[in-house]
DNA sequence: AAGTAGTCCTGAGTGC
DNA sequence: TGCACTCAGGACTACT
């Protein structure tokens, strides 16, 4: 569920703990996550500095003073929290769907012991289904580690544009829908704002990626970013729900027009929203207005 | 080479 | 109330 703007949203909420703060502890509470931690995972991050903290896709990217960047995924069910003091709060935007649950200790997987600026702050990640992981690449890496290459260009940069995403889509037999989800056509996309998309430009899902090249993949590009825009600036406000926490604070209202929408009526002409499976996926569409 | 199915994991939801 | 089952999905692997 964490897609780019829901990742984008966390690295807003984690940078003031973490950039400018050292690690002064990490403790491994449960090493085995989608793909296991390098051995001395630990050792390597204590004491480094963050300089910054950015993002690729989905992939949350801390610098390091060492030289080394440290990669954190979210997977499908991974929130982080930032305790100081007694107060937990919760780093996360994937609550599109509805309230979830306080994270279950149980599932606390890696915490970071930050000193320095962010003094005191202790960062939680919390992952139940374990899809989520890190990894440490070594300097001057980055830019060729296996999670990255061949990733495609970030939607809400100025390296994405009508013409590259045509270019890409070119010659491309899969459906659009499937054509999205690979992060090597676009990076940070996932199955609902691919649908999203997709509905706000009026594409059936179900069309060849080629077909969709022209004017139609002009429309599209248009609508990833915008979708892609408005849930980060969604996310904005969630962030400062939470900086508030006046306590009672109201669960994020994230209105989608198809995604997990199957039988309510279409938002522009009040068809009934239909659910079809693609590669194994759901993908919510309305039979009218996209094709 | 590109596309697709299977896989991992746990919790929420559903039906009997 | 409880049990069995399905589903959610990001990204990797293994095939066709």
């Amino acid at each position: 569920m964490p897609e780019l703007p829901e990742v984008e949203t966390v690295r807003r909420g984690l940078a003031p703990a973490m950039e400018g703060a050292t690690f002064s502890r990490v403790e491994l509470r449960r090493p085995d996550l989608r793909f296991p931690l390098p051995q001395d995972f630990a050792r390597r991050l204590s004491g480094a500095r963050v300089e910054s903290l950015g993002r690729r896709g989905k992939y949350l990217v801390a610098s390091l003073s060492t030289g080394e960047s440290l990669i954190m995924h979210l997977g499908m069910s991974g929130r982080f929290t930032v305790e100081r003091g007694s107060d937990r709060a919760p780093v996360e935007d994937n609550r599109a769907l509805g309230p979830e649950a306080p994270p279950d200790p149980r599932h606390d997987h890696v915490i970071f012991e930050m000193a320095g600026r962010g003094a005191g702050a202790r960062i939680v990640f919390n992952d139940p289904r374990r899809f989520g992981f890190m990894d440490l690449v070594e300097p001057g890496g980055l830019e060729t580690a296996s999670h990255f290459a061949g990733m495609g260009p970030e939607p809400l940069s100025e390296t994405f544009t009508p013409e590259r995403f045509n270019a890409t889509l070119k010659g491309r037999s899969a459906p659009i829908k499937a054509a999205l989800l690979d992060q090597h056509v676009v990076a940070g996309v996932g199955n609902i704002y691919a649908c999203e998309a997709l509905f706000r430009a009026g594409i059936s899902p179900r069309r060849k990626a080629a077909s969709v090249a022209g004017a139609r993949g002009v429309r599209l590009h248009a609508a990833i970013r915008a979708v892609l825009e408005e849930a980060i600036e969604a996310g904005g406000s969630t962030l400062r729900d939470f900086a508030d926490a006046s306590g009672g604070r109201g669960y994020f209202q994230h209105n989608f027009d198809v995604y997990d929408r199957e039988g309510r009526p279409c938002p522009a002409c009040g068809t009934s929203v239909r659910r079809i499976v693609q590669s194994g996926r759901s993908t919510f569409l309305c039979p009218a207005c996209q094709r």
